[in-house]
DNA sequence: TACTCTTTTTAGACGATGTCCAAAAAAACA
DNA sequence: TGTTTTTTTGGACATCGTCTAAAAAGAGTA
């Protein structure tokens, strides 16, 4: 365990990414603010290993970056149209039902669901 | 209408694109075997506007390129995990319960379910 | 058609995101 | 400790897509 590795983890475990969504580089951000010369390249590797071990889930990014978060249940993502921005929805029979619908043995699913947000609703008058 | 919107569309309805997902490099290929002067900008507008006017989705790509397919009904994708091969997967009640379980009123989804192929899934014994 | 106004196309520069590489450093092992 | 393996590093590179300003094409009107 490296010490670049650590950090990364304890980023994920700590406030600043609890039940919220973040981008490649804005963990990088966080980490140079306690380790200045992380290197890019290791926070992309760490984040790329992390997922595949199941420590964190990729969700493929609306309009530009991935993101990350440290969820580990299963959830779907409700996506604002407007303001892009994203909240958890549970689905907890989700996968179950996947399977029977499609006959075939889901390992994992991503979800984004399409909609409009009460802020943004609001202003769309 | 331009000539380059319509040779687009048409691409669309023909067999090259029936059942397929593309990427947008694809198409710009497709379209320049036509017209071979065809810009990039040009492809990346249209395909923006067409997805904008409902005439074709969008469906994030796994690592790389966004594909675009020409089916109108809503449809889930299963991804191999080996191979990044994908297939559609009808799910016809989608919308309503994720409409009952959100609470929200979703405007469309988008589905990737990771699994093993069955090609993929011989090799691995 | 001729004139105007608006929209679209074009080529290429640009930007954002992420990957690759080979050398150096760190960690794990014996 | 010495050796081997893994990880990190920085920077080049690749990919995908967007932006821009000028030119062309399309649409509307008479």
């Amino acid at each position: 365990m490296t010490k670049q590795r650590a950090l990364l983890l304890s980023i994920f475990r700590s406030e600043l990414c609890r039940g919220k969504h973040r981008t490649a580089d804005e963990i990088l951000e966080f980490a140079r603010e306690k380790m200045p010369g992380i290197s890019r390249a290791t926070v992309y590797n760490n984040l790329r290993d992390m997922e595949r071990e199941g420590l964190i889930r990729k969700i493929t990014g609306e309009g530009g970056a991935d993101f990350y978060d440290a969820s580990f249940e299963l959830h779907g993502h409700l996506i604002c149209t407007v303001c892009n921005s994203v909240k958890d929805v549970s689905v907890p029979t989700m996968l179950e039902d996947l399977r029977k619908i499609s006959g075939v043995d889901v390992e994992s699913y991503e979800l984004k669901l399409r909609y409009v947000c009460e802020a943004c609703g609001k202003h769309l008058s």
